[in-house]
DNA sequence: ATTAATATGCACAAAAATGCACATCATTGC
DNA sequence: GCAATGATGTGCATTTTTGTGCATATTAAT
């Protein structure tokens, strides 16, 4: 096994159980090598600030603590946005403008877009999306300004709309707070109007939601569902729902 | 097969696990080619930015290394940056509107910010203060918009220039590239046009920098030092320069 | 067809990683 | 305190990976 390989195993360990002390005992029987390579192992990783070393073990560096845990609790989220998100991205194409609007599911839209991919432009209200675009040297990352929702770390407000107005977005990817009948609905006022102005811009409007979402019905309608192009949804979704949708919108099952 | 595709396949390989380290033998197999010839593969794709080569194998020059990078930045000077911040924070009073610049030390300032301050406007161009002050009731926190740059997290460009001509802001805290004889000076041209404006709106511009900015000089001359109000510099700072420094502007040793 | 530029493979030197032996240090129980 | 136990650090030989110079093969250009 490759030393990388190693030390990215014995991360992966540690950060498992972040209040933990692993053992460095534990680590030789993991991999099967002598006390002194696991220990180089350690000392290395704790000048690089991942790890902090005690007596006979090692614990998270109480700094990427916060990051790791923010990690575990996406990763925590369901396979079915990964699956959506990765069905997502798989229509994004080079040279495209698209927007991604904030949510989990489109997270995993960006964490899945093909890294070969040329000259993308990407317009997102979410901070998180943004940072984690942010390294990809292929990809353009605009955020149009606003205020910032503590709750989604997404931008919202007057600022988003003027910034809207005067670009084109080739494919708009947003997540929807409840499917009801004839529209797609919003649990929040705030972001009603940016949601709206961002439809009016786009040549194709992408929805991603999981099955859960026809459960749920935000109290304000968004916009008809005539006026979407695409549906992804997860497997899970009720057929008769999802036969119901079909008749007013293209559904992409995943 | 033509170096240039068998590069691409590489790369290809390399991103379709962004996670993991690929191996260099497992390469040698794939395309029946020397260790001589992927190493020299590797060597170039590594000094394009494309990938990073760890001992025995590649991984995608990936978004976790920039983090690294700038935690290390963050790392560097730590403890001043920290004495900086706390002092500049101090400085910040309830129901004003300030602006901080995007970097390591204007970061510092956010996280000291009084938490019992009142009805705070924050506004920024760096997304890791958004997502600092993000959860803070107590401000609002607005981002100006504009195109992300990867290294700083930070935003410039013509978007952040639109919004800031509409603001009034009482104090803009912001960082240097290096401070000359009488001018702060910048490294980067992409944010000179956007700090100058920022500049213009300010009521009070305060400038936070730690001693090694005196050894710095960044290429292009940013303002007069005789515009700016007040500069924040930690107590290394040579005493002659700091005393030339005191004739032109208010110096605050933490 | 001839020449220049690039790419490739091989041999060998340099560097990195590993395991082992042994000295040193921290912790625990007395 | 002081010894016993176990963890840690260090030097060294061995193995693996990496870097480099050079000869040969391939490609591109005239």
């Amino acid at each position: 096994m490759l030393p990388e390989i190693r030390r990215r195993r014995i991360f992966q360990l540690i950060a498992a159980n972040p209040g933990e002390v692993l053992e460095v005992s534990r680590l030789i029987e993991e991999f099967n090598v002598s006390v002194s390579t696991i220990r180089r192992d350690l000392i290395l990783m704790e000048r690089e600030g991942q790890v902090k070393r005690v007596f006979g073990g090692v614990t998270l560096a109480s700094q990427s603590e916060h990051d790791i845990l923010f990690e575990y609790r996406v990763n925590l989220n369901k396979m079915e946005k990964k699956r959506i998100g990765a069905a997502a991205a798989r229509m994004i194409e080079s040279r495209e403008v698209i927007m991604l609007d904030s949510g989990t599911t489109t997270l995993e839209i960006a964490k899945h877009i093909d890294p070969t991919i040329k000259d993308l432009v990407v317009i997102t209200t979410s901070l998180d999306i943004a940072v984690t675009l942010a390294t990809r040297r292929n990809i353009k990352v605009i955020l149009p300004g606003g205020e910032l929702d503590s709750r989604t770390h997404g931008l919202f407000g007057p600022l988003v709309e003027e910034t809207t107005k005067k670009i084109k977005i080739d494919k708009l990817f947003m997540g929807t707070g409840g499917i009801s009948g004839q529209h797609l609905t919003n649990f929040n006022m705030q972001t009603l109007h940016n949601r709206r102005l961002a439809i009016s811009r786009a040549k194709q409007i992408i929805v991603v939601a999981d099955h859960t979402k026809f459960e749920k019905e935000g109290f304000v309608p968004l916009v008809p569902l005539s006026s979407v192009h695409r549906i992804i949804i997860d497997k899970e979704a009720p057929p008769e729902k999802v036969a119901q949708l079909r008749k007013q919108v293209e559904v992409v099952l995943v």
